[in-house]
DNA sequence: GTGAAAGCGCTAACAT
DNA sequence: ATGTTAGCGCTTTCAC
């Protein structure tokens, strides 16, 4: 059995007696062939162990049934379960995923785009923020493919995007945290660059607008969402003996830094001090005191994206072209009442 | 520029003012065209922007420079490492890279087959722990393509393997328990049928035998690997009253359980009961008391598996059809000299 | 409803 | 050193 050569469509057409023309639509369109032929051919494919050659196909139809999905990292815990979301809809609509790690590599990016001048892959999904260096260039020969930017946002760009709700998840947060009665309540990971920064800091002064609650310039500090930026802005606080009763952090990773920081200064949580992160990425729930915390819906995020993306690659022109999905609110015991209420 | 129809290698030539045959061979046979002729079909290349049609070369070649990964779950932390190791190797050389995310669902391992049949994937790294379902069938029209395993062996085959050595990983991490007092170390993780749990445990044994230490059988447990299998054989023990000193687990996500059990008892670790792991999950280095455990050089057992299956494609054979890593001990708070030494 | 034949873009055998 | 040509396996007009 094993190095048997593969059956073709000739195969199939000569045991069942009919042309090559009739195998491939009997497959491909079997409403057009009559229901006797239709059963010999899916007798002849059944004995032949016939599986239509994709690469011809492909060849022949310009197209690969293929995605290229674009990572800066494909281990990041952040992206796990987006990749999944992404590879489930694609395989359930036929479609093959193909990975490219670009850890932020110019060269490596470029160099992926082959697969799209190729036609081994019909789309591009971007985990990366930033369009593929090489596909932007003026002048640059490179067409356009369908692709959707999921995670982060392409700026100055008309590429739709699939990705959490942040505005409305850091409101909530922040909201959760003064209905447990907080009042000074800091943001960590204020950033002029990073829109998702942006967005969650939106959130949160919403919040605190709208509890009718003063806005602190000192309780909101730069972060870039690193555990060492959570740690830095939480000594910063210190150091100035501004203190909140409360921190929302832009993200977990930060959240992190923050109570490593409070639990070296022999500070018990959340009696002492209250820590929200967002994310809820899978160590949050390991952390003491375990984390609460904004959870990404990062399957359906992925499969959103691809959904989306297959759409347009079928030529329909979706009505949105940013998907917004909602993030949900993870009560763990990182957060208490304010000591001094 | 956008929407311009792709070069192909009929507009190079007539550019280059040769025949389409003397533009592949200046392509893939540099060597073999003259000097001359090479420049002047590299310069229409430039000028075209001409990339060689993947599917076409892979049609007539019968090989597509892809290799398709199977993973149950490639979001699982203990992959992430291992699937960014695999990419870049085959990235490096040239390959690109196809994931395939089985949830051990039979019916997707069979799908994912068509890959191999239809020449889109030319290798297969198997992450699963077993052939994909329909590919060991008598009978079947599949061809086995060149494959490796990778975290897991396959059982029953000669299918070459790529992972850590867990015999001595095991060993390496009791011989640390002893070397910090400990004469009663359990092992949490026994199985009969899970060859990495046989393997961790056999290790376990050489060093107590070897440090002349007896091994106790109520000081060996049951576990699938699970937290919650490391929970129950905790509160087992406590059952039983037959308490060790140190507990030696099968993996990470077993510790947990055993810390979260030892913890809920009120226990002061690592004052009371050390703890060890194996793997060095991401979230060892989160949970309190952060994990004492052995590393897995995940990104190299990628990048040498991706290395085998390139090598198998090529042909050769090579001496090692199982290439074991070492683990390396990372030293945290979990461990520590037993109270009654 | 079905068949004949063209052709997708490329590589490799063969010829020169 | 270069050109001619046959196909890789498929889908899709265009006839019938």
């Amino acid at each position: 059995m094993q190095h048997r050569k593969l059956a073709t469509i000739e195969d199939v057409a000569a045991i069942a007696g009919v042309s090559i023309a009739t195998v491939s639509r009997a497959i491909n369109e079997p409403t057009k062939v009559a229901d006797e032929t239709r059963r010999r051919v899916a007798e002849a494919v059944a004995r032949t162990g016939y599986t239509t050659n994709a690469m011809a196909r492909s060849l022949r139809m310009r197209r690969s049934n293929m995605i290229l999905i674009l990572a800066p990292d494909v281990g990041d815990p952040n992206f796990s379960n987006i990749l999944v979301g992404l590879e489930t809809e694609a395989s359930k609509r036929g479609y093959g995923v193909l990975i490219g790690n670009t850890q932020n590599d110019p060269a490596r990016e470029a160099d992926y785009l082959r697969f799209i001048n190729s036609n081994q892959a019909d789309g591009l999904i971007l985990l990366t923020g930033h369009l593929p260096y090489g596909i932007g260039a003026a002048g640059s020969a490179m067409r356009l493919p369908p692709m959707v930017a999921v995670n982060e946002p392409v700026s100055n760009s008309d590429v739709p995007f699939v990705g959490v709700d942040n505005f409305e998840g850091a409101r909530i947060a922040a909201e959760h945290l003064i209905a447990q009665g907080h009042r000074r309540i800091a943001f960590i990971g204020h950033s002029t660059s990073k829109a998702v920064n942006k967005l969650r800091e939106q959130g949160y002064r919403a919040a605190l607008s709208g509890a009718g609650l003063a806005i602190d310039p000192l309780l909101i500090l730069d972060g870039d969402g690193t555990t060492e930026s959570g740690r830095a802005a939480t000594e910063h606080m210190f150091v100035r003996d501004v203190l909140p009763t409360a921190f929302l952090c832009v993200n977990d990773a930060t959240a992190l830094g923050v109570i490593i920081s409070l639990t070296a200064r022999k500070y018990d949580l959340p009696r002492d001090f209250s820590v929200m992160g967002f994310d809820d990425i899978s160590f949050a729930s390991f952390v003491t005191p375990s984390l609460t915390t904004m959870k990404q819906p990062r399957h359906r995020i992925g499969e959103g994206a691809m959904d989306l993306l297959l759409a347009l690659l079928a030529g329909e022109t979706p009505a949105n072209t940013e998907v917004l999905l909602r993030s949900e609110l993870i009560v763990r015991n990182s957060v208490g009442a304010p000591r001094r209420a």
